[in-house]
DNA sequence: GGGGGAAGGACCA
DNA sequence: TTCCTGGTCCTTCCCCC
């Protein structure tokens, strides 16, 4: 067995690995010089036995066993293979040296503890006690004062409470958390337009523009009056009312509010004044104070805003060596995209910090995947993206619950659907439809297992997404037959599952504008995968339904190269116009005639109802009297005989089995595919779905 | 050997 | 009293053509 590096507790017994899993991090502002010893001990004795204890003991055997086989691998390589590797690298390096960009002012604003600090906003009793957001199963974030006590996000309440018995915790009130963001985020817009939010606390902005305009705007333009009434929400308490999360001994507590009211604030034109006039408008319109980082790219700008957090900004300037110094001694956990797991690995190199990273990259192109040494290159030269990217497709969407031992099969299905509702609701609100369900469930012991299907056509109701999510479960529960499945967690998500980028939405036949989601990705990763990721398989996105119209990142072949006549998906007559303003209106008329007609609901023994909602998706008429739903039945207009909404052929037959058979049939000739070609194939695709999945029930879905 | 689906896992707040 | 989340994307493995 290979003895680990010193660095590394991985070679301990299992009780000193698994604190390096367990153990506090304490890798975020306001937890400098704690009593870690003693902050793990109480961690410890609190998860001891526990199964999510053994299940950390499992998982972290496991990342000694990674561990150890790079270190067997690092063993096999010979000096000639580092050299060989170390022109590759340096070739890589002069690469990278010449595309090197230091011309972008990019600055990350990150607000200091965002929602405890809201809540100590609104709740000034809170502000001087230890206090957390969250649950006792959960905290999203804690303030100042708890984090003293080794308390922080992502930290069970109930442990917080061992940590800290008088912590207060707060429940989670996110439209509380929205509508300050929605303050500052228009803050944001003034000083870049095309910000990239990250979450409600958090964005990246590019303010190169802006700071040249900014340039030659006159004083007048660059000063601020200091308004009573913003200062002040209680007479006579300014300081203490205000900047709630600002902690005495922490770096950067000079409030923004120790300017009397009435004093005209005036800020210069260089980006520290800009983000600094930024902060101090931020602070005045909410009352809470954000942290900002200033450099020439993502990764940096990320990495400064923490350095003088609370309420503090920090700024590489644009020179080579001045980004070189930063990284100098920067610890490779700081860097986003880099975890507990990732350092452990480099810490069994002996590496610790960036600049070791650029001493060992040739060791490390010969042990780690291209995408991972790649991204410790630009890591180690500081380098990331320099153009924010805001409409980069989602790639995925999930919602998932954790709850209390469920056994019982029906219950699970029960939840599944809810699940499946909820992240249809989602969905809905962005517009978006993918192909890949997928179930995740956590058992008891904290073991996880995921479980995906791929469709072929794209889905986003919550009916579609249950019947896919109900069979994965189903064989869930068969794996363990006659055993109970035994759950504490649930999720369905659903991710895109086509190579194709779609169109801006376009939901029904009402248009809405498009909301370009939220990234969660760190951004040098999103960065370096754009330019060196070759052989990502995976990252295919949501996409967005285009009924009638497309926008420019719409591929769609223009209308006339449609190859079948357009089918009114309500009276399925072929339509003589190709024109689709024409056969919307047609559609339009259609459900009119339908909606007036809306008694005749049934007439269609044994089938569901088609509908269009506003929104574009068709639903099963158990949910069609919700506000502005528009339902039709397929007997309204009278039209009994069938048409295949594949191949636009009406249908001899009244049965709806053997219609429904005939419409997969052609289905399986791949006519589908077909239409995912032309331009407007969601047309298609709808009446298709409509058919196959929702309107007419098909068999296997009786189950 | 490449493409793509499935499963697991890393990361973040 | 309470007893370790929710969300997203990346990597790896494996199968099929």
């Amino acid at each position: 067995m290979t003895v680990l590096p010193e660095k590394c507790s991985a070679a301990g017994p299992a009780e000193d690995g698994l604190l390096s899993r367990m153990a506090l991090n304490d890798n975020k502002a306001g937890m400098e010089g704690l009593d870690r010893e003693k902050i793990n001990k109480i961690i410890l004795e609190a998860s001891k036995g526990s199964r999510f204890y053994e299940n950390e003991l499992k998982k972290e055997r496991q990342v000694n066993q990674r561990v150890e086989k790079m270190l067997q691998q690092k063993g096999r390589v010979a000096e000639e293979h580092l050299r060989t590797a170390q022109v590759q690298v340096d070739k890589m390096i002069s690469e990278l040296e010449r595309s090197r960009e230091l011309s972008r002012v990019i600055v990350h604003v990150d607000m200091d503890a965002f929602y405890a600090a809201v809540e100590m906003r609104d709740r000034p009793e809170l502000k001087d006690q230890p206090m957390a957001v969250g649950s006792m199963s959960m905290l999203s974030t804690s303030n100042y004062h708890a984090r003293r006590f080794g308390v922080r996000a992502a930290m069970p309440g109930f442990i917080a409470k061992k940590l800290c018995p008088n912590l207060v915790i707060v429940p989670l009130n996110f439209d509380k958390y929205k509508a300050v963001s929605s303050q500052v985020r228009e803050v944001f817009s003034d000083y870049d337009q095309n910000f990239l939010p990250m979450s409600l606390d958090e964005a990246y902005l590019d303010i190169t523009a802006h700071l040249e305009m900014r340039r030659n705007w006159p004083e007048c333009q660059r000063s601020y009056r200091v308004c009573a009434e913003t200062l002040l929400p209680e007479a006579g308490e300014k300081e203490e009312s205000l900047s709630p999360v600002l902690f005495d001994e922490s770096p950067g507590t000079t409030s923004s509010f120790q300017d009397p009211p009435g004093r005209v604030e005036v800020f210069g034109t260089t980006a520290e004044e800009a983000v600094r006039e930024m902060r101090f408008r931020i602070e005045h319109k909410t009352s809470l104070t954000a942290s900002a980082g200033i450099a020439p790219n993502m990764m940096l700008a990320k990495v400064c805003s923490d350095k003088n957090k609370p309420n503090g900004q920090y700024r590489i300037p644009p020179e080579r060596r001045e980004v070189m110094d930063f990284i100098l001694d920067l610890p490779v956990r700081k860097v986003p995209g880099i975890g507990k797991v990732t350092e452990k690995m480099l810490a069994a190199l002996g590496i610790n910090c960036c600049s070791q990273l650029g001493q060992k990259m040739a060791l490390l192109s010969l042990l780690f995947s291209e995408t991972s040494w790649h991204h410790f290159l630009q890591i180690s030269l500081g380098l990331g993206s320099t153009h924010i990217v805001r409409n980069s497709e989602r790639k995925s969407m999930s919602t998932e619950r954790t709850f209390g031992e469920m056994s019982v099969a029906e219950e699970q299905l029960t939840l599944c659907k809810e699940l499946c509702e909820d992240l249809a609701q989602e969905l809905l609100k962005e517009g978006l439809k993918g192909k890949t369900v997928t179930l995740k469930v956590k058992n008891v012991k904290f073991e996880v297992k995921t479980r995906a299907l791929t469709l072929p056509y794209s889905v986003s109701s919550a009916n579609e997404i249950y019947t896919s999510a109900r069979d994965l479960l189903r064989a869930e529960l068969d794996h363990v037959s006659p055993e109970p499945l035994r759950l504490r967690l649930q999720q369905a998500e659903l991710a895109g599952g086509g190579a194709k980028d779609l169109c801006e939405i376009q939901a029904g036949f009402v248009s809405r504008p498009f909301t370009p989601p939220p990234i969660h990705t760190p951004p040098t990763i999103s960065s370096s995968s754009a330019t060196l990721k070759t052989h990502t398989v995976t990252s295919t996105s949501l996409h967005t339904d285009s009924v009638l119209t497309h926008s420019p990142p719409c591929t769609s072949a223009p209308v006339s190269l449609m190859p079948h006549p357009l089918t009114c998906p309500v009276c399925f007559k072929d339509m003589e116009t190709s024109d689709l303003t024409a056969f919307n209106m047609h559609i339009d008329e259609c459900l009119k005639c339908s909606a007036a007609q809306k008694g005749d609901e049934g007439s269609l023994s044994g089938s569901r109802v088609l509908e269009t909602v506003t929104a574009g998706e068709l639903q099963p008429a158990g949910e069609k009297d919700k506000p502005g739903d528009v339902s039709v039945t397929s007997g309204v207009c009278g039209h009994t005989p069938l048409v295949c909404p594949v191949c636009g052929q009406m249908q001899e037959t009244a049965d709806l089995t053997t219609f429904n058979h005939h419409v997969d049939e052609c289905l399986n000739h791949n006519v589908l595919l077909e239409l995912r070609e032309t331009g407007i194939q969601t047309v298609h695709e709808g009446t298709v779905s409509t058919h196959t999945l929702t309107w007419f029930p098909n068999t296997q879905d009786t189950r």
